[in-house]
DNA sequence: ATGCCAGGTAACACCTGA
């Protein structure tokens, strides 16, 4: 049994005591980071190496940064999207865990305001990530790529759609893009087991958002069908926002048969 | 329409986030 999770901490460095906490508490075997908002030599590796976790980062300095923390070694590592050698922003790292488990760390750009070059910057990133997986899953293997998508999926993945009517999270272009991704033939993990409206894994810091409930599911965790065979169970594991020096996100989990 | 929080950087204000 492998239990996998994503979770965008909002700075490593700011989040190190509650993420110290969680690792220890829910003891997941792999962890796909985003947001860790510090170069690679920032990463507080000793504290986290020992719980016993092997650590690949890609950092940046100030925004994004991407990591996968493993209770296995991680071979292969790639750092980056393929596509755009141009791209400064450090979003996306994959490696291969216990052996034949390929995952990624996923950190899709925002794309806010949409009338700004943020947004083709986000549908560019998406188009990349499309061609990757596509190419990918030539390969046949057991992949997971999970991550914090900036994408709402569905209207009842929001408390209020009106309210994020304007947003690059909702726009048809953002929701077609990252459904052709999964019409690729991924398994949204969380979606195998939970089918109800209302499931969120972002709660904004501002308006008292986390004690309403005003929520979105923007972190996913996307399958190959090879992983997708080995997938028992998936959820959201809530309470890390309700700590003090929470996170505005919260992990999102699976776990796969060895 | 804007700021409301929070984090980082650098400076005691501004940028980004979703």
């Amino acid at each position: 049994m492998i239990k996998i999770a994503t979770w965008n901490v909002n700075s490593i460095k700011a989040r190190l005591p509650n993420a110290l906490a969680w690792l220890k508490e829910f003891a997941p075997d792999v962890v796909l980071l985003q947001e860790i908002k510090t170069v690679d030599e920032g990463f507080p590796r000793m504290e986290i190496e020992d719980l016993g976790y092997n650590i690949e980062t890609h950092g940046q300095k100030t925004y994004n940064g991407v990591a996968i923390l493993s209770k296995s070694p991680i071979e292969d590592v790639s750092r980056g999207l393929p596509g755009d050698d141009t791209d400064e922003q450090a979003r996306y790292i994959e490696g291969t865990a216990f052996g034949n488990l390929r995952v990624a760390s996923v950190y899709l750009p925002n794309g806010n305001p949409i009338d700004t070059e943020k947004f083709p910057y986000k549908l560019g990133w998406m188009d990349r990530l499309y061609s990757h997986v596509q190419t990918s899953l030539e390969d046949e293997e057991s992949i997971i790529l999970g991550g914090d998508y900036n994408v709402i999926p569905n209207d009842d993945d929001v408390y209020d759609p009106n309210a994020v009517a304007g947003d690059a999270l909702t726009q048809p272009e953002s929701r077609a893009r990252f459904q052709a991704i999964k019409n690729l033939g991924l398994t949204d993990a969380l979606r195998s087991f939970n089918h109800a409206p209302h499931q969120y894994s972002y709660w904004d810091y501002q308006r008292g958002a986390w004690q309403k409930d005003n929520g979105l599911l923007i972190d996913h965790l996307l399958l190959t069908p090879q992983a997708a065979d080995r997938l028992t169970d998936a959820g959201i594991d809530k309470d890390p926002r309700g700590k003090e020096k929470a996170s505005d996100h919260t992990p999102v989990w699976c776990v796969l048969d060895d």
